[in-house]
DNA sequence: AAAACGAACTTGTAAATACAAGTATGACGA
DNA sequence: TCGTCATACTTGTATTTACAAGTTCGTTTT
């Protein structure tokens, strides 16, 4: 074992001194001098260990005064960079922009920059993404959209890590109830409950539903797809129920044998999201099925998409703006350590448009 | 006036040499022997004055081999913070996300983090965005899209102070003419030819148009939609163009007189974008306007919107996603010093759709 | 031809000494 | 009471000497 030089005595004498906090920021270290005898080494010596610490930002020298330890050691920890980080999946997502505009304005509002990365839905990329933003250690609070959140997420020891490290947190969209940092979402379930429900009311009982099956919030919007059903005792066939997955999602328009096979026999078809209500009006067209007359259909997210389609959605309003301002409210307070519990969840509205017939008109 | 210690003879003379180049990144500085006879000073001086170097990040040493010039010199001036910043007008506009989507992947690709921030179409906000970009100078490169380019841009001070600074920057989709800054932009003159040529092509001889007035691609796609005309031989009426800002397209849908006004005695007509489009599009639909067969549109920028109108659009296709991964390219190619001329212009294809009818048919 | 070696040169560590320049503070005098 | 000033103490600059450790490159050995 080579053994180290002996300025490095004196390096990580003071550093161990700072970090178990015997000695303070702004307080003073021993003189040169002092340290010369202490450590029975030459002043020069001791200089050049001084030198290091210097660099190294820990302490500050003041001619004819004295070395002190540096308070900017705490910032050099984090805070005060004024930067918070939104790592999202998509940046084409639909409803993306709007979220993020709402973060944006109470983000730089409050007087913070915003720093963002995408993980594209993969776990692989939101390791290094995260990884990056935790070494480079320059950001006062992190807004995650989970990646694939409805499989078990592989990066479980970097969220630990930070929530170790104290660093504030917000999941949006959705969370890993395995992981300690709260979440500000829509309540999925509760909006594929209100989806369903709407369509039994208007007199529908044989519903089809499309999911995705890589993310939570397609497992909570069956959930309330499901809950709706038997609510109101009707029967649950598999067979009217679809997963798909991000990749399914881009060419769905392209898979009419797979969603028709779904739609057989019912009246109704609650879709996981505009775009694929869309690629199902779509399908619809081509192979002579009317909307809402021989189908009716409730998406979720109340996007654009469902304004525009060529046949104007009934949806289930996502909060889009709302959840991006709460989001980053909410971080901000966690920084200002001004709030304990940052949960929240939207309960969602339908908006009715033109995809729904109604069966029972009295 | 105070004498200056004797090392900073040696920082001085290697800084000057570095700058004034006659000394470049990775070759060998003089050994501290040399040095020691060059300066006639004693050895730890001159270890000193390299220290001293060494800290501002201007030469590395190697034990055994000698000292080199640091061949990040630049590192001193930005700290080398692998950051870009990104400054945009709109998050909600619906070309932005793909832009964003081609810059990101280039960015990260390279090991840099993104940085956001959006002004909102407003020359206030842009001058306290870029500001505090500046103020931080916690940025390797810029990559801004102009606010308000039609109009004299009153933050050119700031945009000079980018120059001044030497931080590598990049305007997109639009730039001002008056600042030495490179562009990527869509050819727009051409675009607006492009879509007017076509009309004229099929048949149509009165053309009215829809441009913004708030920035320079509106200027210049109406400057080739009159060469187009011009070109033709077609008469340009005033009566026929209606211009427009960046408030005016939210609300258009339900400013049918105003636009209705302007598409008189016109069997076709251009659109600043899809946005227009299909805001002209909607209005027609209200007063019994059959598009295409009563009004052909061709629009600019090929976006979602033109491929979902209830009428899909012919358009002329904006770059997007190669837009964006080509200022994002420049601009890294900026920063490591390897280009010369950054400025792009896209050449604007047309994409045929339904829009448009045929009036010559053989 | 390839490996081993060694001389010459590079930076790294360490000490002793000397004086300069800036700071803090208590003693002194107005 | 207040300001001045000397003094002790702090870090800054600078030299000289010595040896350690790593690199380079040409020479020698295998």
């Amino acid at each position: 074992m080579k053994q180290q030089p002996k300025y490095m005595k004196i390096v990580e004498w003071v550093k161990s001194r700072v970090e178990s906090g015997s000695i303070k920021p702004g307080e003073k270290l021993n003189s040169e001098n002092e340290l010369t005898e202490m450590f029975e080494l030459s002043r020069q010596t001791v200089r050049h260990a001084i030198s290091i610490l210097e660099k190294d930002g820990i302490i500050e020298k003041r001619q004819g005064s004295g070395t002190y330890i540096s308070n900017v050691f705490n910032r050099k920890r984090m805070e005060n960079t004024m930067n918070i980080a939104v790592v999202t999946t998509y940046v084409d997502d639909y409803i993306f922009p709007s979220i993020l505009k709402g973060m944006e304005e109470v983000i730089s509002d409050a007087g913070y920059t915003l720093q963002i990365a995408f993980t594209h839905n993969s776990v692989e990329k939101e390791y290094n993404v995260i990884k990056n933003i935790l070494d480079r250690n320059m950001v006062d609070g992190i807004i995650v959209e989970p990646t694939k959140s409805g499989i078990p997420n592989p990066n479980v020891e970097l969220y630990n890590e930070i929530v170790k490290r104290n660093i504030p947190a917000i999941f949006f969209n959705s969370y890993y109830p395995e992981i300690q940092i709260p979440h500000v979402v829509l309540n999925d379930k509760v909006a594929g409950y209100k989806a369903t429900q709407y369509l039994i009311e208007v007199g529908h009982t044989r519903i089809s539903a499309i999911f995705k099956s890589d993310d939570r919030q397609g497992h909570l919007r069956y959930a309330g797809y499901v809950e709706a059903l038997s609510e109101a005792r009707l029967r649950l066939f598999d067979e009217n129920v679809l997963w798909i997955d991000t990749e399914d999602l881009r060419g769905l328009t392209l898979e009419s044998k797979r969603v028709l096979k779904r739609l057989k026999d019912t009246t109704g078809c609650i879709c996981y999201n505009d775009e694929v209500a869309q690629a199902v009006v779509k399908i619809c067209g081509k192979h002579d099925i009317k909307v809402p007359k021989d189908l009716s259909i409730v998406s979720i997210d109340n996007s654009d998409i469902a304004v525009n389609c060529e046949v104007p959605l009934t949806s289930v309003a996502h909060p889009t703006i709302k959840l991006g301002k709460m989001a980053a409210t909410n971080l901000i307070k966690m920084i200002k350590g001004e709030i304990l519990d940052a949960n929240y969840e939207f309960e969602p509205e339908i908006t009715k448009r033109n995809s729904v017939k109604i069966l029972n008109e009295k």
